[in-house]
DNA sequence: GAGTAGTAATCAAAGCTTTGATTAACTGCG
DNA sequence: CGCAGTTAATCAAAGCTTTGATTACTACTC
């Protein structure tokens, strides 16, 4: 394999060997990994991106706010982002944008007056509700390649993966 | 589980049940699969990017270019574009950067004056080559949760979902 | 050769995310 | 009470990504 005949999957087999070559001190294995994990991701995030949530116009992350809220209810700016897994700063832009959409609304907190208290307006409990089933629909595409033995094995190695102590988290 | 019981991992659960309960025409389990995919990624990227990118002054998509240039050797922005993923858009706006910075550098192709022949300088091969055994030591943290067959099965089940005919590519 | 269609790259505007700084409000100690 | 330290949120600037439009060039058709 030459390099002029990679596409996008044969990149990481490329990648691999040839790292494996020139440094040979590296982990290819451990690189083969997060290479794979990382595009995966970005190919789904930029199916349910692209097919789902900017043809109604709203991005991925609208979507995870809204979902968020939709799940566990009326919180705080600050859980949300520990729930949806954003940084205190994305959510504050983020509300910014869904507030003004007239589909997240901001209230100041009862005990404690610097917290912002958000909920789904009407309209965005109306969004999620009908864009859901479309992103379902999605996800199970995805999944479908999968048997259902696969599946739950890959959710249970990616849930250890995700289990690492000792890494690096948002604040 | 409450509503406030609840932290990033346990989210996950909890959207599943509720999801359950509230719209039983979906797949919850596919949910699941994509939900946990999602954030284990998002969780190894923020951590690769804090730890060993930012702090050298450069980004993780930065580090991606220069990384893919660094595999497959000079190529055009358009194939740079294929092979790591991004859109073309993407790549012109951060050989910008990375031009200015001078770890790229970008030449007119000779058979076709639209191109533009990208190759690293030598400053940019110096930048992998260095940043990269830190980046796989980062890399190798991650994998050491698993067994080595535990990494094989999860890579292989990330290639097949990622093998998935009829999604959304960029283009 | 002229004209049309298609392609490579870039520009422009908008949105999300990050770091670092700032404002406002709570908490606890003396 | 008064003040230092902490915390919630936001602002500002920079970077990446997206869609849509534009420019420059190539390739095809007549």
């Amino acid at each position: 394999m030459t390099a002029q005949d990679l596409d996008f999957w044969s990149f990481v087999d490329a990648a691999v060997e040839r790292t494996r070559d020139r440094l040979p001190a590296i982990d290819p294995e451990a690189m083969r990994l997060i290479l794979t994990l990382y595009r995966v991701t970005n190919m789904v995030v930029y199916d349910m991106e692209s097919v789902v949530h900017r043809p109604r116009g709203w991005s991925y992350p609208g979507f995870r706010l809204l979902f968020t809220l939709w799940v566990a209810g009326p919180m705080e700016a600050k859980r949300a982002a520990e729930l949806s897994g954003m940084s205190r700063q994305a959510v504050s832009a983020l509300v910014g944008t869904l507030s003004r959409d007239g589909l997240v609304s901001k209230a100041p907190d009862v005990k404690d007056r610097r917290a912002v208290r958000l909920s789904l307006t009407d309209a965005g409990e109306e969004a999620i509700s009908t864009a859901f089933a479309t992103h379902n629909d999605r996800e199970r595409l995805w999944a479908g390649t999968l048997s259902d033995e696969e599946r739950d094995t890959l959710v249970r190695l990616l849930g250890k993966l995700g289990a690492r102590e000792g890494v690096r988290r948002r604040r």
